[in-house]
RNA sequence: GGGCGCGUAGCUCAGAUGGCGAGAGCACCUCCCUUACAAGGAGGGGGUCGGGGGUUCAAGUCCCUCCGCGCCCA
């Protein structure tokens, strides 16, 4: 062992860059394959979108996975921790867009001789030019590119903040592996019927023209206003008044509907009215779904204004009179139905509108014709946004795929449910949203989308004799050749030559949503069907770490396409994190503009720093975001430095040998029992995932290991007594081991939440990496504390402390200094204790500064103290 | 409207299976340069544990109800 090397003046300056670049020259967390599956703990990390950026929220959640990674891996698991980027879908190419200033266009042709805009990054110069479009090829090319250097950044602060990661295991969601395994995996589900393909009504961002999928919905409260227009019974006797949000829809009403209980309406079930300006005849029904509550009761149903007319269109069997087109306009032909010269003109009026301006005229419209009864009334309503849109959606029928997931089937849906017990949840309630996501689902998994920079579903379908594509019968790729691009890569059997042309084939032009790809992450990390090896090693995965709001999303996916594919859960636990939210209790995030960036907090405070106020937050709960615990933190970690440069400060002799048998002083003894028991809880806190419980309780120990204990053994362990007889070098040198023993199991206690102070600190006087020591063992502490056949006796501790502390406080009280000497001291102490403090008076007299210090029984434990008179 | 979570010192939060006088950190006040540490140390003040009711010898801790907050879903 090499001779101490321990620093006059620590510092916690340069420590992220030094241990960063150690740990990858060393491989410290290099995953090794040769270890079999039950000595294997392999994580699903998530992987960052890489065109967003990096935001506080993923620093503490992050954390919160390292922590445990880390204690998994010092207990003795080979810890398979990989990482991915996620740069499929739109978030890229909405920010290619705006960084290039460039717009892609399908129809255009692949330029080879395409270089990308000098200006990039430059948004004044974007702006003066303005965009321009390039083909979809050209336009992938420049998505690639920007994503390989967000990922650098990205890696670079996960780095910094050390994530104990194997760098060498990392894969990004567009990458040729996971096209392939995305390709593959859908086919799989099209062989065995879990994917198909229908013509329906699906919800539709106006502003990205995609079919979006259920999970992609939130409500957004809107103000509106209730329209109320006069329908006409046909005989001419009067009129049915109805409210509506969505006046210029009534061109595609297809029936009103009531609720069948509702008394004003049933005896109207069965008849028809006619529609106002266009005089459509429509019937009234009857439908538990109608609220007898809103507006006045009864309601037309459209095709389609929202998902509950699609409910309705289905249920009641109606017919379509649709109008909106897939770019949120009325289309410019009128619907079916309408027969009239009036309704032709009106409708005229409305095609090629928005919806906004579309509703403008046909109140106008209703004004003119009287049928618009009395003023709209304003209010407030939810209305269903795609979650990156900031257009309503609308509903459009349209051919798209679908990947089953219980929403239409409730005996698949009892199984993913089923799954959701073969796993443990931390904290276990949020198994309740996983359950009650899959019983609210009320449609299956659209996966296809209508964009550029995604995987491509691997098919083509053939063309008929006049054009027509047979979208029944579509071709498959071997699934050798994957991954294909079929916009690009001729159909199996035919030439490219025949692509478009009748007889020919033609690819299928949509994406898969990015969900459909990282749905598949446990099979992308651990090799499915490429690296069997590896996969038998780590599959499933042991721990699924990610935050609670995607539990529908993310969570639910990757158990469909594991229950599909491999009939099981794809891991043993989901450890669910919160937000971070900002003082004002709202989630942080970059939209809101309330996001820290956390480099700057890295380097200001320090990555352990960051760290420990990451670890305290609860398992699954929101926590605020909080620099004054980051300078806790780094207080911490300062402590750490100092209180180890003092614990190992003795060892003019190297080597700083750790020898349990020379630890006989009872308290030194009663110390380590305590350590012991900590060591207990902590590993209890961390086997249940509970980081921040085990971080608690180490600090809370740590803390009073520097203010008492060491307080304490301080004369003793210097070698200050009286004379050097043999006791009194006994006690030296049970000190000075008690004290190298209880830092060497602390600094692996906090290894996993500060990993750069405690690797530095291990550097000074011990061998290799404390990432890779062992977690502590209680036993071995257990026997430590124990001298001639006697346990150690934690309360010879704790009795000693509070006596220090009542001396403490007469010095306080007189405001004298702690180091002013005591000239006389009576201490008395109740019965049952004083055999226990008689134990470690020598070193409480020692830490008061007392000659000596006489002790008697008394009902409480308190002092009488008299100190030196004050120097003048 | 339904589900989940939460309301404990000025702030951020701990308080498993109910039990000796309700805790920590930050902030605040007083004091102290003490040979690991002044980016420190020693002490101190501060709480009707959201309101009400109930079970119990005993309830932040269990049950009911009400109020408020957040999230998810209708």
């Amino acid at each position: 062992m090499e001779s101490p090397r321990i620093p006059e003046k620590p510092s916690l300056e340069g420590l992220e860059a030094r241990w960063d670049a150690a740990w990858e020259a060393a491989g410290t967390y290099r995953f090794d394959r040769s270890r079999q599956r039950d000595q294997v703990f392999s994580v699903d990390t998530p992987p960052p979108t890489v065109s967003g950026s990096l935001h506080v929220g993923h620093v503490f959640s992050y954390t919160h996975t390292d922590t445990i990674a880390r204690y998994q891996r010092m207990a003795g698991r080979e810890v398979f921790y990989p990482m991915g980027w996620d740069d499929n879908g739109l978030p890229t190419e909405r920010r290619v867009q705006n960084y290039y200033g460039v717009r892609c266009d399908p129809s255009l042709p692949h330029d080879p001789a395409f270089v990308a805009p000098a200006d990039a990054g430059d948004p004044k110069a974007i702006k003066k030019r303005g965009e321009f479009d390039i083909s979809r090829r050209n336009f992938i090319e420049l998505c690639h590119r920007l994503t390989l250097e967000d990922e650098k950044a990205f890696e670079a602060l996960w780095r910094h903040l050390g994530l104990s990661v194997d760098w060498s295991q990392t894969y990004a969601t567009i990458d040729e592996r996971c096209q392939r395994v995305a390709q593959k995996a859908f086919l799989r589900n099209l062989e065995r019927g879990e994917a198909y393909q229908i013509e329906a009504p699906s919800l539709w961002d106006v502003t990205f023209r995609t079919a979006v999928a259920q999970a992609e919905l939130e409500d957004r409260e809107r103000p509106g206003a209730y329209h109320t227009l006069a329908f006409h019974l046909p005989d001419g006797s009067g009129d049915i008044h109805i409210a509506t949000t969505r006046p210029e829809l009534v061109v595609a009403c297809v029936a009103l509907v009531a609720h069948p209980d509702d008394a004003r309406y049933q005896p109207l079930f069965g008849t028809t009215v006619t529609t106002p300006v266009f005089g459509v005849e429509v019937p009234i029904l009857a439908h538990h779904l109608a609220d007898p509550d809103k507006g006045t009761g009864i309601a037309m149903i459209c095709t389609f204004g929202d998902t509950t007319d699609v409910t309705w269109w289905r249920e009641l069997d109606l017919p379509v009179r649709a109008v909106i087109n897939r770019q949120g306009r009325f289309q410019a032909d009128a619907p079916a139905g309408l027969d009239s010269d009036a309704s032709h003109s009106a409708y005229a009026r409305l095609a090629g509108k928005t919806v906004f301006s579309a509703q403008k005229e046909m109140v106008e419209i209703l004004k003119e014709t009287g049928e618009l009864v009395g003023e709209p009334e304003p209010i407030t309503h939810p209305v269903k946004f795609f979650e990156k849109g900031d257009k309503p959606l609308e509903i459009v029928t349209s051919r798209q795929w679908y990947i089953r997931n219980g929403g239409r089937d409730a005996e698949l849906g009892a199984k993913l449910v089923a799954r959701g017990t073969e796993m443990q949840w931390h904290p276990a309630y949020m198994q309740t949203r996983f359950t009650n996501w899959i019983d609210g689902l009320n449609g299956d998994w659209l996966i296809s989308r209508q964009r550029f920079f995604g995987v491509p579903l691997p098919l083509w379908y053939r063309l008929d004799e006049q054009g027509d594509p047979e979208w029944d019968r579509p071709i498959t790729p071997a699934e050798a050749d994957l991954p294909i691009d079929p916009t690009a890569d001729a159909a199996p059997g035919f030439d490219e030559s025949q692509r478009g042309r009748p007889g020919g084939f033609v690819g299928d032009p949509d994406v898969m949503d990015t969900w459909a790809t990282s749905s598949l992450t446990p099979q992308i990390a651990c090799g499915w069907e490429e690296d069997d090896d590896l996969f038998v090693r780590t599959y499933p995965m042991d721990m699924r770490p990610q935050a609670h709001d995607i539990i529908r999303t993310w969570l639910f996916s990757t158990v469909v396409r594991s229950h599909f594919e491999h009939d099981a859960a794809p891991w043993r636990h989901a450890a669910l994190s919160g937000w971070v939210l900002d003082p004002d209790r709202k989630k942080m995030s970059k939209s809101k503009g309330n996001a820290v960036t956390p480099m700057g907090l890295l380097e200001q405070y320090g990555s352990d720093a960051v760290r420990y106020w990451a670890a305290n937050g609860r398992p699954g709960t929101d926590t605020a975001f909080d620099d004054g615990q980051m300078k806790v933190g780094r207080r911490l970690a300062i402590k750490i430095l100092n209180a180890s440069r003092f614990a190992l400060g003795f060892g003019v002799e190297p080597p700083l040998d750790v020898n349990p048998a020379l630890v006989t002083h009872p308290l030194d003894r009663a110390m380590l029992a305590r350590l012991a028991h900590l060591v207990d809880e902590a590993t209890a806190a961390f086997d249940n995932f509970d980081y921040a419980r085990a971080l608690e309780r180490t600090e809370a120990f740590f803390w009073n290991f520097t203010d008492n204990h060491v307080e304490l053994v301080k004369a003793r362990a210097y070698g200050l007594g009286e004379d050097s007889g043999t006791d009194e070098a006994a006690g030296t040198e049970s000190a000075r081991h008690a004290l190298r023993l209880a830092l060497s199991t602390l600094l692996r206690l906090f290894a996993p939440f500060l990993p750069f102070v405690t690797e530095e600190v291990w550097s000074w006087w011990q061998e290799g990496s404390v990432h890779r020591a062992q977690w502590p063992d209680s036993v071995e502490l257990i026997a430590a504390a124990a001298h001639g056949g006697e346990p150690g006796d934690p309360e010879i501790a704790q009795v000693a402390a509070d006596a220090l502390a009542e001396i403490r406080r007469h010095k306080t009280d007189a405001k004298r200094s702690v180091a002013t000497t005591v000239t006389y001291c009576l201490l008395s102490c109740p019965a049952d204790r004083i055999g226990q403090l008689r134990l470690g008076i020598g070193d409480v007299a020692a830490a008061a500064r007392a000659d000596t210090i006489s002790l008697v029984e008394g009902d409480t434990l308190s002092a009488q103290v008299e100190l030196e008179a004050p120097a003048e």
